[in-house]
DNA sequence: TCTGGGGTCCTAGGACCC
DNA sequence: TCTGGGGTCCTAGGACCC
């Protein structure tokens, strides 16, 4: 058997776990720069606003309904999310933490009778520990958890849990699951199964397997098999070292100034290196990236480049400048620009890296100061030293204008308490 | 003024190898 | 007369996840 915990709206309720008037409330948390509506608490979502849904098209909306607005709080999130896994960790045999805010748990050799009692444990005891509520969901196969953590989040609020372990449990909730909250069916394939008449998850695992190999090739087959009860994914205990990684960001304002955006291409280039670092990798191709905003009617530009580095590294001194290098070749002036980024791949673990003949880098010197670097802005805070060219201007930065304090991860945020005697 | 930011896996087709 | 048969690697694009 495998459970699936997941967060009941995650980022609404960091945010209420500091800041005890949100709660009964309708609460809604904003994208990057204030965008649009990425999370939303249940009573944001009986009024009906949906995940996307524009929020400078919604303001008097939420001043007129009472909703309270957050913009997003990574740190907070982040550091939540933490907590919540270190707390399930400790209970559980076995588990993969699959997102910010579920992990698949391992009840493999667990007799069945017990799981119900020990997932009400877990439940209680992240929400003491932590004060984030959680659904779960237990079943013979991770896709069937899915659809369990589903039904209970949905139809069984109070008690937060679901089992699978016989067919009516199974088709009870199958029956209840429409085709596009399967895991694995997203906007097309739930259009495509609509036309056939296939509506919810039960008339899913009635269709032909050739059928849905032809029309969802072998992962729509895995899909399938794994909700009539065969275990098509193990659960992945180790974090795997990612194959590309991506820092990119939308501006808070457009920019013209090629300075401003070598400042945060720099600082984005920065970003990938610490990444890089902490899954102790390194990486050998850089790739560089610019845009206008296209949902404006002004003239338009969007180019990218790739550079080979010589040799793999990890040394944001060096991505940088290959990173700068790559910019400096798509950058055309008089565009407004609106976004831009820095990926890198062809990564290796640092361990393998294979040295370039003619490479005169002197790498151990960088090995050292990044070394430094981590370790000072581990302590004292991110960016508390970094390299020159990052600037110190905040012109292309987020807008984040309702942000919450970051309780977890600052002292000068930590929570402030009255008390009268 | 105004539309997120990360990732994964799979397939098809082309270039190339012997 | 008759046009091989195995592969690998890379890229682009499309589906999906949170």
């Amino acid at each position: 058997m495998f459970g699936l915990v997941d967060c009941n709206n995650f980022y609404v309720s960091c945010e209420r776990v500091f800041n005890a008037k949100l709660e009964g409330k309708p609460v809604v948390v904003l994208s990057n720069n204030d965008g649009c509506l990425i999370a939303r608490s249940n009573e944001a979502k009986a009024l009906g606003l949906k995940m996307g849904d524009l929020a400078f098209e919604k303001e008097a909306f939420f001043e007129k309904n009472g909703v309270q607005v957050f913009s997003s709080n990574y740190a907070l999130y982040g550091d939540m999310s933490d907590r919540v896994m270190k707390t399930i960790a400790q209970m559980v045999p076995g588990m993969e933490v699959y997102s910010i805010d579920e992990a698949f748990i391992d009840f493999h050799n667990m007799p069945y009778e017990d799981l119900e009692a020990l997932a009400q444990r877990i439940r209680k005891t992240v929400k003491q520990y932590t004060g984030i509520p959680v659904s779960i969901g237990i079943a013979p196969t991770k896709t069937l958890a899915k659809v369990a953590n589903r039904y209970a989040k949905k139809h069984l609020p109070h008690l937060g849990i679901y089992q699978i372990d016989s067919d009516h449990d199974a088709e009870k909730a199958l029956v209840n699951t429409p085709v596009e909250d399967i895991w694995g069916v997203g906007y097309k394939y739930a259009k495509m199964l609509n036309a056939h008449h296939i509506f919810n998850a039960l008339e899913l695992t009635q269709a032909k397997e050739e059928w849905i190999r032809q029309k969802m090739h072998v992962v729509g087959v895995r899909m399938l098999r794994e909700l009539q009860g065969e275990i098509c994914y193990q659960l992945d205990n180790e974090p795997t070292p990612k194959k590309g990684i991506c820092v990119s960001r939308s501006f808070g304002h457009s920019q013209r100034d090629v300075k401003i955006i070598t400042e945060a291409v720099a600082t984005f280039a920065a970003r990938v290196g610490e990444k890089l670092r902490k899954q102790k990798s390194c990486a050998h191709i850089v790739h560089v990236f610019l845009y206008t905003n296209p949902h404006k009617d002004e003239p338009q530009y969007f180019n990218s480049k790739v550079l080979q580095l010589p040799t793999s590294t990890s040394s944001t001194i060096e991505i940088i400048r290959y990173a700068l290098r790559g910019l400096e070749l798509i950058f055309k002036p008089g565009f407004n620009y609106k976004k831009a980024g820095v990926m890198i791949s062809g990564i290796v673990p640092e361990n393998q890296v294979q040295i370039g003949l003619f490479d005169t880098h002197k790498r151990e010197i960088d090995t050292k100061a990044m070394k430094a670097l981590d370790e000072l802005n581990r302590r004292m805070g991110r960016d508390t030293v970094k390299i020159a060219v990052q600037g110190f201007g905040r012109d292309w930065q987020l807008r984040q204008e309702r942000k919450s304090r970051c309780y977890t991860t600052r002292w000068q945020e930590l929570l402030e308490v009255e008390a009268w005697g």
